[in-house]
DNA sequence: GATAGCGGTTTACCGAAGGATACCGGTGTG
DNA sequence: CACACCGGTATCCTTCGGTAAACCGCTATC
């Protein structure tokens, strides 16, 4: 643990520069948490709307196109069905987010664990720190 | 690679859960990027407003309150100095979110290089799913 | 004395994100 | 027939995220 992170300028512009392009796709409110509910397997409009607690069908409709344009979904309609049946897949991009994932979740998860028992995890002993450098940012 | 993720529709709703905790707190445009200039050593107000290119002094206060008051990082007055010195510094509790920055970034970082050649990287190839299950969501 | 930097706060304003509700044509169910 | 489910769309409205700009006391510099 402790995992190393940047601490040259150079480093720390570029790790900021990665993160804001990730956030751009993946910002807001639902995108993420559709996304996690198709990580169990393709979904049905309503079966989605319904797992996305308090989504709106406009929302989930507008997060879902705009999902599928950067091609981490898949849309997928069967019209022999009886109604029209329309999947939403986690497609083979949208798979690679999975660290992301797992990494939000493990910490969302941890941090309700923070929040309810305090006392038992602030013992994380404060490293110590280079001198407020005086970086020409 | 290919991480195992959430099957079940229990671990799919936890799983959920705890990524809307943790966006709950980490939400919206700014406050990734703010911690993530922040792995770098601690900062001042205005060192800080120019690595986060484009934030308002408005908006920086705004989110650093909330980090402040969420625990994600320390702020630090020195009287003494000649024109009193504010610097913000990632707290413990912030470095946890490291494995979080770090997916982001790497995310991130990938991601623009598949925007520049999406060719040489489309070959991941589909896996096989469970079929659409009738979950009762 | 004028100007600039620091660390912000305040005011005014705007547009986009998001929410509520109704509605559509189609099908199947009682 | 009435009703509900499906996959959305349309409309209206509110909230909030965010911007611009001025301003504050203080200090150092020209």
């Amino acid at each position: 643990m402790h995992s190393t992170q940047p601490r040259t300028p150079q480093e720390c512009n570029a790790s900021m520069r990665s993160v804001r392009d990730a956030l751009d796709l993946l910002g807001g409110k639902w995108k993420l948490p559709i996304i996690v509910g198709l990580t169990g397997g393709p979904r049905r409009f309503k079966q989605l709307q319904r797992e996305v607690a308090g989504i709106t069908a406009k929302m989930l409709s507008k997060e879902l196109k705009e999902l599928e344009i950067n091609g981490l979904i898949t849309r997928h309609v069967q019209a022999d069905a009886a109604p029209v049946a329309v999947t939403y897949t986690l497609a083979a991009y949208g798979r690679t987010l999975y660290p992301v994932i797992e990494a939000l979740r493990s910490w969302g998860q941890q941090h309700r664990r923070h929040i309810m028992h305090p006392e038992t995890l602030e013992a994380a002993a404060e490293a110590e720190w280079p001198e407020p450098e005086a970086l020409s940012a």
